[in-house]
DNA sequence: ATTCCCAGCGCG
DNA sequence: AAAGCGCGCTGGGAAT
């Protein structure tokens, strides 16, 4: 196609661009669409489908509280001004001059350079680096001189990581409108970010405190569906269907995922069968303000991802010794989790490629006999399924409830909608959780990951004094789900 | 003045 | 000695 530019204006030039591109991409489909087998080609129309869900969502945005937004602003700037002149007061009496908190030079320079105190060094891709992050500093933090430095460049850190969330500048309208991109993760998962204007910002990492901000619009309620022990179910499904070790996912079903692995992991602890008493010993304090919940939890979950017990032990803050212990038992009670390591590991090594139970595959590119390559492709697979089961989820909710839900976020295991407050909230969380209600079957066995509803009128969570409004468990079950998953409990 | 990379840190 | 994975953003500071 030959165009002579001379002749159209710059309006009509960016249509022909356009056009250009369009015609470019169906050429590259036309060739690429032959390489798709079935399960590619339901994932590639599964994403192209996302496409109207989430086009609602970045264009409606999520309603900002700007009266809660500008106080919060205001007492963190007062915060971090006061702490500031504290940290130049006292790097002033050291070195001389005042201290930027947030860069890693200065705060080498001056704690291990002026202060003389020991390097802190951290191991990162192979290599050692001199670290002042927060674990290096706590390290310094028992040197009586750096001690109350440490406190306050935590603090200032800790003060403008917040700002930073709450000065994003949000739109006209007083609304936060983050992009989502549907095709941008190696995993499936979405990512969120600043749009394509450069207002919003990244919405899946804001804190618990600072969700408060985002408040539901004038007549609706907010409603939150998220996924229980989402990817841990996935990794049980995945030792059932490869080896027919069910254990970890039964434990799953049995109530209280973790409770459970206290169980198996420590046998002798005096367990009754009685699920609230035992829930009570879980909650015993097994090591430094650590309950053995937290250790089955914390634990398990890095255990699962091949976490090494020095690593494991280092973030919990224990003895390596007790993570070993602990990783051994843990093996021990579910035996199919350290052989589906083993299998990923022979799938790198023959055909570097994992496919989801979703139908989603991915080749793995990097050295097949790399650690890091291994645990990458460990993680892919609950993570992708997490992921797409959440997001099908939410297309159905889009597809089913559009007369009266409006998305409004999703944050990986979690999806936000509003809906008009003269509605049955009970009888919308239990529509909404039936859409979000999909099974997966395999020698009799079902994989069920239930939905936890709550709803209020901003994204913080509920707290009597502070934050009345916020949102708050749902009380109603799914009699439909409970039922099945208590039948399911009784023939284990 | 702008671009690029890194360190640090928030979420799931 | 010792790397759970997946993201995106900010600020510092060097490079261009």
């Amino acid at each position: 196609m030959k165009i002579d530019s001379s002749q159209i204006n710059s309006d009509a030039g960016r249509q022909v661009y356009n056009t250009l591109d369009c015609c470019l991409t169906h050429e590259i489909f036309g060739k690429i669409s032959k390489q798709l087998d079935d399960n590619s080609r339901l994932i590639y129309n599964f994403e192209r489908a996302l496409q109207a869900p989430v086009l609602e969502m970045m264009e409606r945005g999520f309603r900002v509280d700007q009266y809660e937004r500008q106080k919060g602003i205001a007492s963190l700037r007062e915060q971090a001004s006061h702490l500031q002149f504290w940290l130049d007061s006292m790097a002033q009496a050291i070195w001389g001059a005042p201290l930027n908190a947030q860069s890693p030079k200065q705060l080498a320079a001056f704690f291990y350079g002026t202060m003389r105190l020991p390097e802190q060094w951290k191991y990162e891709k192979g290599s050692r680096k001199l670290s002042t992050d927060r674990e290096a500093l706590e390290k310094l933090a028992v040197y009586f001189y750096a001690r109350p430095i440490v406190d306050t460049i935590l603090e200032i850190r800790n003060v403008k990581k917040r700002l930073s969330v709450l000065e994003t500048e949000i739109d006209f309208d007083g609304r936060m409108r983050t992009s989502y991109n549907i095709a941008g993760t190696e995993t499936g998962r979405w990512s969120s970010s600043e749009n394509a204007f450069g207002t919003g910002t990244n919405l899946q990492n804001v804190t618990p405190e600072l969700r408060k901000i985002f408040v539901s619009d004038p007549g609706f309620k907010l409603l939150g569906i998220d996924l229980e022990q989402a990817e841990s179910r996935e990794v049980g499904w995945q030792c059932g269907v490869l080896f027919g070790d069910w254990s970890y996912l039964d434990a799953a079903y049995g109530g209280d995922l973790h409770t459970l692995a206290c169980k198996l992991i420590w046998p002798q602890l005096g367990w009754t069968g009685e699920k609230k008493a035992d829930r009570t010993i879980a909650d015993r304090i097994f090591y430094r303000g650590f309950s053995y919940r937290d250790m089955a939890k914390r634990g398990g979950h890095g255990s699962n991802y091949l976490g090494t017990p020095f690593t494991m032990a280092r973030h919990l803050k224990v003895p390596t010794k007790l993570m070993e212990t602990f990783q051994s038992a843990y093996f021990t009670a579910f035996p199919g989790i350290p052989r589906w390591h083993r299998w990923t590991a022979q799938q790198l090594q023959q055909s570097r490629l994992l496919v989801t139970p979703f139908g989603r595959r991915r080749h793995f590119f990097g050295r097949p006999n790399d650690d890091a390559t291994l645990r990458e492709a460990i993680a892919f697979v609950p993570q992708s399924s997490t992921g797409d089961r959440m997001n099908l989820g939410l297309w159905r909710i889009w597809k089913y409830m559009r007369d009266r839900v409006q998305l409004i976020a999703q944050v990986h295991d979690a999806v936000y909608f509003q809906f008009p407050e003269h509605l049955d909230e009970n009888e919308i969380a239990r529509e909404a959780l039936a859409l979000i209600d999909i099974r997966l079957q395999h020698n009799g066995h079902e994989l069920i990951v239930p939905g936890e509803a709550k709803s209020g009128w901003n994204w913080g969570n509920y707290d009597a004094e502070k934050n009345p409004n916020g949102l708050k468990k749902i009380s109603i079950s799914t009699p439909d789900i409970r039922q099945r998953l208590d039948g399911l409990a009784r023939i284990l």
